[in-house]
DNA sequence: CAGTGGGCCTGAGTGC
DNA sequence: TGCACTCAGGCCCACT
């Protein structure tokens, strides 16, 4: 489910109810992707600072180190003071004064890591190799060119990777190639400098309006607050095999790329 | 070194 | 109704 944008609807809706709330207890459920890392019960006590995103972790600032938490496939997180007990798939339940942050994850591809500090090995693991961020204002054109300009691989592809920038996954990858006229099977240096452009504009543009949006809800994805989004009302192509193209009504066409489908339209997406 | 494919999990949907 | 199979929003890691 969570790509960039679901990630950060979960994160603005996360940040008013637990900053500043101390931890009173943590229990976990069936092993996540990764272990914990640290007793759940050192974790008690101690206070969230504050909430960050780096791709598709939140970063949660402890008094005394952070978390990481991913959520994988199929998380979601939501934030209460009146959950009901824990289900079959709520693998991580944070109480704290203010309320109880809740993990559900039906695929457990998901993770809380927990991490010294910044400098921590997970830390070093996870983020070490992952690309600029689409939505700071270090994403530069420059540095996404170089990047493009220095891989073979299929650009859907590559995109997907994480390398160059971060947060694009599998819908939002054929949307923004899709809106630079882009095929998704063209290695990525040889794209020309013009649709690099484009395709540098429409991640901005995609992600910042799935994330006003409230992001994809496929199937069960919801903020915090329980909020589900609308972007999947907006997709041009993803899931629209055999449909009509908007732009051209050329039926949307489906192919495989590493095990995952893409979707694009064959006219408005030549080069 | 870059690039590819397997595998981690569960649930929903499809076809027989 | 039941079973076998495929597919799903991600990403690390072993391998070529």
């Amino acid at each position: 489910m969570p790509e960039l944008p679901e990630v950060e609807v979960t994160r603005r809706s996360l940040v008013p109810a637990v900053a500043g709330a101390r931890i009173e207890t943590v229990r976990v459920g069936k092993p996540l992707r990764w272990p914990l890392g640290c007793d759940p019960v050192s974790l008690a006590g101690q206070q969230i600072l504050g909430l960050r995103r780096r791709g598709k972790y939140l970063l949660m600032d402890l008094s005394d180190g952070m978390l990481l938490i991913h959520l994988g496939m199929s998380g979601s997180i939501r934030f209460s003071d009146q959950l009901p007990d824990a289900g079959v798939h709520d693998h991580f339940d944070m109480v704290t004064d203010k309320g109880t942050l809740r993990l559900h994850d039906p695929r457990r591809f998901g993770a809380v890591v927990h991490a010294a500090s910044e400098a921590d090995a997970v830390v070093v693991k996870l983020l070490g190799g992952l690309g600029m961020e689409p939505l700071a204002d270090t994403f530069f054109l420059p540095l996404f060119q170089a990047g493009l300009k220095s891989s073979r691989v299929p650009i859907k592809t590559l995109l997907l990777s994480g390398r160059v920038v971060v947060g694009v996954g599998n819908i939002y990858a054929s949307e923004v190639l899709f809106l630079a006229g882009i095929r998704p099977t063209t290695p990525a240096a040889r794209i020309g400098a013009e649709r690099v452009r484009r395709l540098y504009e429409a991640i901005i543009s995609v992600l910042n309006r799935a994330v006003e949006m409230g992001g994809t809800t496929l199937r069960d994805f919801s903020s915090a607050d329980g909020a589900a989004g609308h972007f999947q009302t907006q997709t041009r192509v993803y899931g629209r095999e055999g449909e009509p193209c908007h732009a051209c009504n050329a039926p949307i066409r489906m192919l495989r790329q590493g095990q995952r489908s893409t979707f694009f339209c064959p006219v408005c997406q030549r080069a």
